[in-house]
DNA sequence: TTGTAAGCGTTATCAT
DNA sequence: ATGATAACGCTTACAA
């Protein structure tokens, strides 16, 4: 030993960041007396750690008030516990069950559900899925199978599932999860040929993009053919829905040989209708039926209330969760997936047929 | 030299993890040829970097489709531009307007919209915070002020924004973004008494757990009392709504000194109230008047429409996500931002009053 | 305006 | 069953 001082090491200042504070994996480690990574292993694969490890472990982590960092756990491992999620719209009468369930289920497996909006814009949905893509999501799910070059691009090396719904295309690569359209039609109108309606038309939406209400029509259309009635398809001027449908309904009703049934594209225009009826005093459905699309809230609130055709909200949201929480390992993976998943919509019959 | 092979530094075997081939900005600055930091800086504070180089620099992001990633910028940084949403439900006919312009608003700004439900269950909503910590959120919005000590103790502690909406509590610290739902009852009552109406009841929810009708009822009961009118409450037995409204219109117009005007505590007991009314062949608003609230997707729809009290529920989630926004420095930080943000309930005029 | 180096908290890999 | 170590891709702190 020198007589000056020691010269230990010359620490060269070191950079501490902040951190709030925050109790990290090696502090509850510490804690325990173990390495980190049996931490880790803790919450991971419980199985892997001791019985006697654990119960110590589960301890020190209430005591410390442990949460583990996701950031941290998904850099290291490259994939993150997010699912990312575009809906057309949140707030309107149709997607909201589908969210619902999905996240539910999603939060049920400890994964996070990361929601954008894309207004039936394509573009918007393509800056949405990079947005997502910023997070190394374990999954992704859109709505609606139109995409930019971009998107399709980005889905296809993104290495992760992807799920359509709603709109169900056969011929497409990503797991589709939803009904098909044309089969709304074809139940609408099977519908109202058995029940012993004559005189059956059916009205699209007067908004022009609203591809799937043509899908409806096609398929009514088809049924009618088969039956060898004549099909008569309306398209209203008017824009808002309401008044729509009441356009509509006196166009069809206020004619020679006039609709003795009626399909609507969705209840905002079946709604119209029936509202114009009650003013006009026309009965509903004896003098004419009228079916309407979506089992939006309205329908049953309505006088007469409205039978309609309700799409699988919730069961999108709730399969389209389910088979990724498979894909990515949350949940045990069955026998025999299968890659398309073709649920049922529901004719809800009511007082207005 | 030696005639040996040249040991150069003997690497001791790299641990390469996978990656997927995803760009990073190492490959992004080697491209351009400058440091990492660059890049970051070009996403952070374009205006730190030259003109020259921001050209370049873009052209790589461009060519090399360099997405950065949020998850280890999140880590660096310790806050990720995520910020979490608990919400008693999704689809149900209150919430899905703030959710919508509170989720695009953060988008417009480069954060993303991390969802989970809550039911009214205060432990649910627990869960829910605890798992957002996780994912360290650069702030964190709850609906309703009742939370369970834990979620106290985790917003206390937890170092970011937090705002409670829908239920303004000037006593409380986090940032409030709501209104009174007295005023709502206020605001009912006086219209209905400048309309002249005599006889004005009010009905409230039959959902025990409802405070907030309960509240509504009590400015109500003041502005009542201020005018030396008698006050009226009607809570009905039958739990489903629309049973529950028809109930009350029945017990409150079919008596001794009938109402001739009755505020519901929602839009759907007043839709009760309302289709009971045509049943029974009573004309509203003449014999007697209905004012809901909520605004719900059917009080338009109806016939009458319904005069109702809108909820300021688009606007709760802009000004929550502003001043998030402002907060955490997305958004110019105001001079004198209030702590707490009173928005104003519109009452909607239609034919039932 | 640009660069260097360390460090964020976790998990993959290899070792025992 | 548990541990040591490096690596994940970026940003902070400090330097030039």
């Amino acid at each position: 030993m020198s007589d000056s001082v020691a010269p230990t090491a010359v620490t060269p200042a070191r950079k501490p960041r902040s951190n709030a504070g925050r109790t990290t994996i090696r502090q509850v480690a510490n804690h325990v007396g173990v390495s980190a990574i049996t931490i880790s292993r803790y919450f991971k694969q419980p199985d892997s750690v001791s019985e006697e490890l654990r119960a110590q472990i589960a301890a020190a982590v209430a005591e410390l008030g442990y949460v583990p960092n996701q950031v941290a756990g998904g850099l290291a491992s490259a994939s993150s516990r997010i699912v990312g999620m575009v809906i057309p719209n949140i707030s309107g009468p149709i997607f909201a069950n589908t969210i619902q369930s999905f996240s539910d289920i999603l939060n049920q497996n400890g994964y996070q559900l990361m929601l954008a909006s894309s207004y039936f814009s394509p573009g918007q949905e393509e800056n949405a899925v990079r947005s997502f893509l910023g997070w190394s999501p374990a999954a992704l799910v859109l709505t609606s199978y139109f995409h930019t070059e971009a998107t399709e691009k980005m889905i296809a090396q993104a290495g992760i599932p992807v799920v359509e719904t709603w709109d169900l295309q056969t011929d497409r690569a990503p797991i589709q999860v939803g009904f098909h359209h044309q089969d709304v039609g074809r139940m609408a109108a099977n519908y109202l040929i058995d029940k012993g309606y004559q005189r059956i038309a059916f009205v699209t939406n007067s908004i022009a993009g609203d591809f799937s209400a043509l899908e409806r029509r096609d398929g009514y259309r088809e049924v009618m053919q088969q039956h060898q009635r004549e099909s008569r398809a309306y398209t209203p001027t008017a824009q808002p829905p309401l008044e729509a449908g009441e356009e509509a309904f006196k166009a069809l009703t206020n004619c020679e040989n006039p609709a003795d049934a009626i399909i609507f594209a969705n209840d905002n225009l079946a709604c119209g209708a029936l509202l114009a009826a009650q003013r006009a005093g026309i009965k509903i459905p004896t003098q004419c039926a009228i079916v309407g699309f979506g089992d939006y809230a309205i329908a049953d609130k309505l006088y007469p209330s409205l039978t309609t055709i309700r799409p699988p909200a919730t069961e999108i949201g709730e399969v389209a969760a389910r088979r990724i929480l498979e894909l990515v390992g949350a949940l045990p993976e069955p026998e025999n997936a299968p890659e398309h998943f073709h649920l049922q919509c529901e004719l809800v019959e009511r007082e207005s047929s």
